[in-house]
DNA sequence: CGCTAACCGAGACGGTACGTCCAGTCTTATC
DNA sequence: GATAAGACTGGACGTACCGTCTCGGTTAGCG
């Protein structure tokens, strides 16, 4: 046989150690916060051995990471919507409910401060999270570029560095996690300017 | 008038160890990172016993953060230019200039990411820093008002969201800190605006 | 029989650092003195980490009691000599050797002062040493009220607290360890009674 | 220059404090131990700063001897009771006394604990208290030499080594402190020897 | 009567070790 | 070969005291 799978040898991964282990880390991280957040407590709730943590994830970021994947749903709505106001609205309704979700929050602050504390994970971070979601708008974007109502400025590049430092800032700085009438003034900032 | 100064008794606390350790404290973060610096790493550079450090300083956030005071210009134009635009201006080269000095961006992610770590900390960082910067920028905004040139919206709220969110967004999650024309974008799209 | 062995999993215990633990100990003892011994000194000398010896050690009076066994011979003799003269001489012997013995004797005076500083320690210290070498000389004495050799007086237990009141008082107040002539006039007076 | 008093200057040595010192390190120590007995923790007790207790000694156990002498009745009976017999039961009789009077025993244990922690200690307690102790045996064996009662043998040196031994060492080993009944015994074995 | 020496309480200083926690690795027996 | 268990080296944590060094403030003799 040529190819294909790679005739793996010996037990396989237990897909129940893996799941208790991300529902282990989201529900310590949320219960102790992300300072008092360990790979022996992760292991102890879990029911595992701390190697089995370490095998699969390299820092106990990149469980949270992964577990918030499975935990909340982070589809980005990127559906047209026939025009480019109504689509920054749809995706802004996500990212609102997204940043108000029941114990997303914490988690998307944890991930950001270990992004700065450890450039090894924060690299893992952008390529898998926030480069994504920027690559999501731009899919919004380069479609009303198409469409051709796509304001001449602020250039692309600069229409996502706003929407998403207000999400990240109202989230990391401030009290008041991004609501719906705030998207909808930036919405109107973004596509009425002449 | 009695008792104006409590009589303080017993040694004074010593300056020289004050600032050897915020030296040292600064010097370490940039040359290890935020992840290896530890309260005896501090300690020992500044040539001191950790309790000293611990006697004035609850964390190695605290120290850090006075450390940015004492080594960085973290004065903020507020100065009367004549316009809301110029004022903003103004404001945002500050910034501009803050974010890109050398070793000052390191440190602001670090305190950035340790105030969502350590709530504790976090509510000394907003009031001793966040909360200081949109303070300035509040005094912009009201003079504007005052002066009947700020736009009808944003609110002035959602302006500093705005702002603030455009540059530790930039700071935070992207290896393009702020740049002049940037700002100047912005700008022209929190002052054109119908 | 089932489970003899209770099926141990895990990594055994290291013998490796246990010598090495117990070594360092008891070197680092007679270099610095007992009062300058430390666990982390010992630690760092046994090339293992601080842990390994909390592990297994509550104080490190107990590594420097358990290093004592190991180094030094403490087997006490307790054979049959034919009498209760003879008996006494042979156990003498024995302690005035050990309390001679190169490096012994810092060691059971430092032993000696910690469980009289801490009572748990003391606890052990009479259970695993103290009360050992009395009932090595019990077993003389019963042997004697056998053979009918015992003096009537002084009591058994007095004449144990007079022998072992002569060693140690020797040991720790004064610059003469117990030597033998010291020994055979004891015997004497414990024997000749009338 | 003839002058007992060299003419002392400045603020003379406050009775008061050293009374405090004493006092609270007297009851501290059997409130807590020897262990965990400290200078700081005197000094608080005794409403005094530690350099005031540094200035006057050297160490806490230094402290301790002190107190000692002068919260506990140190005299020794060497008075002549007409007989060798009759001077070593008054003598014993205050061994016996002052061993379990209360809070000396735990004193003394610690005292006699540091003496083999700290040798320069141990030199002052030998001077201080020990060999005084024996110059004070020795005063009745002299008079008993010289009275023509003092037995050929043990030797005066053996004598004084069985009586302390059996004090020390029913204080530091067991949980019997000496008692009327022994010492009796021990006076018939060193008098009655042939 | 002022000067100055020596003491006092207070408390910060540079240090050292404590005993704990956790990181990340390694070694078992088991599955 | 992956797993749960658990001991391993290593290193920082934050605390407790050590013994020293200023402080401001008494309390004495001496000039």
């Amino acid at each position: 046989m040529i190819g294909g799978t790679p005739a793996r040898r010996g037990r396989r991964r237990s897909e129940e150690s893996r799941l208790a282990i991300l529902t282990a880390a989201y529900e310590l991280v949320l219960e102790v916060g992300y300072g008092a957040l360990t790979v022996e407590g992760i292991a102890a709730r879990a029911g595992c051995g701390k190697q089995t943590v370490y095998r699969w994830w390299p820092r106990k970021a990149d469980v949270l990471m992964e577990a918030l994947a499975v935990k909340a749903d982070l589809r980005i709505s990127t559906g047209d919507h026939g025009s480019y106001r109504a689509d920054l609205h749809a995706f802004l309704r996500g990212a609102v409910a997204l940043s108000r979700a029941e114990g997303v929050a914490p988690v998307l602050r944890a991930l950001m401060a270990e992004a700065q504390i450890d450039p090894e994970f924060g690299a893992r971070f952008r390529a898998g999270f926030l480069d994504r979601r920027r690559a999501a708008l731009a899919v919004l974007l380069d479609r009303a570029r198409e469409r051709g109502d796509l304001p001449a400025r602020p250039a692309p590049e600069l229409v996502a560095d706003l929407v998403f430092g207000l999400v990240w800032y109202r989230l990391l700085a401030t009290d008041r996690p991004l609501a719906a009438p705030d998207a909808d003034t930036l919405i109107t900032l973004l596509t009425e300017h002449p």
